[in-house]
This record gives structure tokens, sequence and C-alpha cells, in this order.
DNA sequence: CAGCAGACTAAACGCTCGTTCAATCGCCTG
DNA sequence: CAGGCGATTGAACGAGCGTTTAGTCTGCTG
């Protein structure tokens, strides 16, 4: 290890994995001091408040998961020729390949983009313009057609990504595993990819087209 | 009017109102007795304790909900036979054809969905059971097919429907219009139907097969 | 008409919350 | 080595919480 965590990403961290499975209004300062090992007296200190501190988290989060985006936008190398592998650029995806198992990131993001908050609207915008600009992207390249009301059909795909991780647990309860890991991803992205490429009447020859990647 | 409601009524949709915007962790007992007009521990003696009410409410709720969905699963009439407007029967059509416009129950089914309780859990299994019989009845009728994975199909029909009253208020925001209006649905019915015809490369041509319904 | 039962209120209780404050510790600087 | 400064703590404060309690009012019942 290069060097230890300072105390004030300590409590960070911790109230980033308390924010995410709880929510920052039932979480206490008590709580993340406890789980960080100091005083809530030392929380108030590095972070002016707790308002302060979420605030922080926010922010924390939201950079990161920037730093994950920025591979699908900034990258345009050779991959953005397979057409199949640009339409399963999903968020589960994105998780998988950057972040460990049992990382409480998408489970923040998540209640950031419930949260009727302006850090969480400005991250749907942002996603709602990728979303639109993928789309374009794929109209050029005859991967898609825009439909009939852009803005909507841009929507619904994004909306479509983002409902697997909203109800990540409901569906792991229902599916036995959960969508997020490599192996829900496996049984997700195929149906998914075939529904977009023929619809729901599409036959299982013309599904075995998208199989081939591991 | 028939008759007025109860004391006890004012109070159990007062803290539905409130529960549904701002959830029942951050509403307290004093502001549900005031949006009813009633002291704080009238609301105690009728519901036992903010938790009673809290439980109240939920079972108020799902059974509402239940109604509603009752005709979708009950009446097996005519209308089974229009293909397209059994794909059709969107979450966000049974609100519009039984709910009055600004009600709070999608709200609330939102928070019990997304809440982590056995009463959320329940809602959703509901749900994915009647996900699943919908796409046999569709297969079997020749409408849509299983798909490679039935349990995923139906899991992945069942997401896409409810992210757009999950995530009702940022599509608000981005769109300029309440997906779950009657405006809104009539943008977004034909978009998702499109794609649950033919895919996203389906062109224009094919999507005319779908519009004739007012 | 006496009396009971339920609806309802005002006040208070105990608790936990976020936050403040004074004091201590350890380290770097001059 | 003197001195200051940030890190850190334990105790405390005031506010707001859910809940309790004692009491009043009202309408029904015998």
């Amino acid at each position: 290890m290069p060097e230890d965590r300072t105390t004030r990403a300590v409590i960070r961290d911790e109230a980033l994995r308390l924010f995410a499975v709880h929510g920052p209004d039932v979480v206490t300062v008590r709580q993340i001091a406890t789980a960080a090992g100091v005083s809530p007296g030392l929380v108030v200190h590095h972070f002016r408040s707790k308002d302060g501190l979420r605030q922080e988290v926010d922010q924390y989060v939201i950079t990161v998961f920037e730093g994950m985006l920025s591979e699908l936008t900034g990258e345009s190398g050779p991959e953005l020729l397979d057409e199949s592998a640009a339409a399963a650029r999903s968020l589960g995806e994105v998780f998988l390949r950057h972040l460990p198992v049992g990382s409480p990131l998408p489970g923040y993001l998540r209640r950031l983009l419930l949260s009727d908050t302006e850090a969480g609207r400005g991250l749907f915008r942002r996603l709602y313009a990728m979303s639109r600009e993928t789309l374009d992207d794929l109209a050029e390249s005859g991967a898609a057609a825009r439909g009939g009301d852009p803005q909507v059909r841009a929507a619904l795909l994004l909306v479509n990504d983002l409902s697997v991780f909203l109800l990540r647990d409901q569906l792991t309860g229902v599916l036995g595993v959960d969508p997020l890991s490599a192996a829900g991803l496996a049984r997700w992205g195929p149906e998914l990819l075939s529904i977009y490429a023929g619809g729901l009447n599409a036959t299982p020859q013309a599904q075995q087209a998208e199989g081939g990647q591991a």
C-alpha cells in the first residue's frame, strides 16, 4: 500500500457507504463517527456540518462517476465500430469494469438520481445528454433508427438502462442473481440486445447473431 | 357528496400525501397532524404509533392498487384480442384511467418499491408474477416470443415499465412533459411499441401498423 | 338524568439529534 | 526548546422528535 488514507477520507468513505445503504436522512453523525472510529465532533470539525459532509460526498461520487464515463465518451477507439458492443454499453457493464464488488457507488448514485436535489437533476441531465448522443451515433452508423420521437426514444433507452440498478435488489430477489454481477449481466445483456435488435417477436435464429463476444 | 370522511380517514390521507412526497422518515407526526387539522396526540390515538400509521397507509395503498390491477387480470373481455392494446398495458395507462391528476398514489408506490421493506418486496413479486403471466399470454397468442430467457425477459419488460414512474420527475424535467399524463403517454407509448414491435432498426413504415387507436 | 365511552386537546416527558465548546495531544517551525 | 496550530475528544446544549398523560367535551345508553 502506498500510504494510508487520511482520517478525513475515512470519514468520507464511511459516510458514502452508510448514505448509500440507508440514505442521508436516516444516517446520523454519530453512526458515521462510530463507523470511522472517531468522535462526532471531529466529523463536524472536518466538514463544517452534516450537510457539508453530504455535499462533499455528492461531489466526490459524481467526480468518480464522471471519470468512469469519460471512458465511453473520450476514447474514440476501434471498438466503436462494433455495433453490438456500442449498443451494449450499459451502466451495468461500466460498473462491473471499474468498481470492486460490493462498492457502495451504484447505491449512492441511485439515491442521487431519486433524491429531488440539484445534484441528482444535474446527473440525470448529463446521462440524458449522453443517451441522445449515443442514439445519434447509432443512427449515423446505421445501427439504430432515431425513431418517430428521438427525444423520447433517447429517454426511453436511458431509463431502461437505469431501471436495472434502481431495482437491483428487487431483481436479485426474483431472479436469484444480482443483475449487476458478471453472471447477471450475462443473462440480462443478450435478452435486452435481442429486443433492441428485432423486437419482442424476433426469432431465436435471428438472436444468434449477437451472441459472439465473451 | 355522500358523507364526509371521518377524521381518521383525513389523517390517513394526509399521511399518504406527505409520505409520498417526502418519505415517511422525514415527515413528522406533528406535520401530519397540522395538515389534518388535529393535534399530534390524536394521530397516535387513532393509529397507536407513527409506524402503525405507516403500516396502515401501506396496506391502504396496496389495497387500492390491487383494485386497479384487478381490471387487467379479472376482466377477460374482448379487448384481449387486440395485440397491441395488450402490449400497451402499461402502469402509466392504468394510473391515468383510475386516478385523478395529482394523485399521491404513484409516488407512494414508488417509495414502496424502493424501500427495502417486506411490503415493497411483496408488491414487486406480485408485479413480476403478473409480468410473467402477460408474457406467457403474449407468447401463446403469438404476439411476442418468450425469448431465450423468459424469466429475464419478463423482468426486463416489468422494470422498463416501472422506470417510467420511478423517474417520472426527472423525465418531466428533460422532456418538458409528464410521462404519466395523457400528453406524455401519447408520446411514450408509440415509441415503446415501436421498439417492442421491431427493435431499434424498425422502419417508420412498419411503425404505422400500431398507430390506430385513440 | 346519570354515567359511560370515545374523540380530542394541551402539556409534558424522555430521548436523540446536530452542533458547540473547552481542553488535550502531537507535531512542525523558528 | 518555546510556541503555535491542526487533530481530536468528552461533555454539554438547545431543539425537535415520538409518545404519554390527564383532562375536557360530546353524544349515546340505560
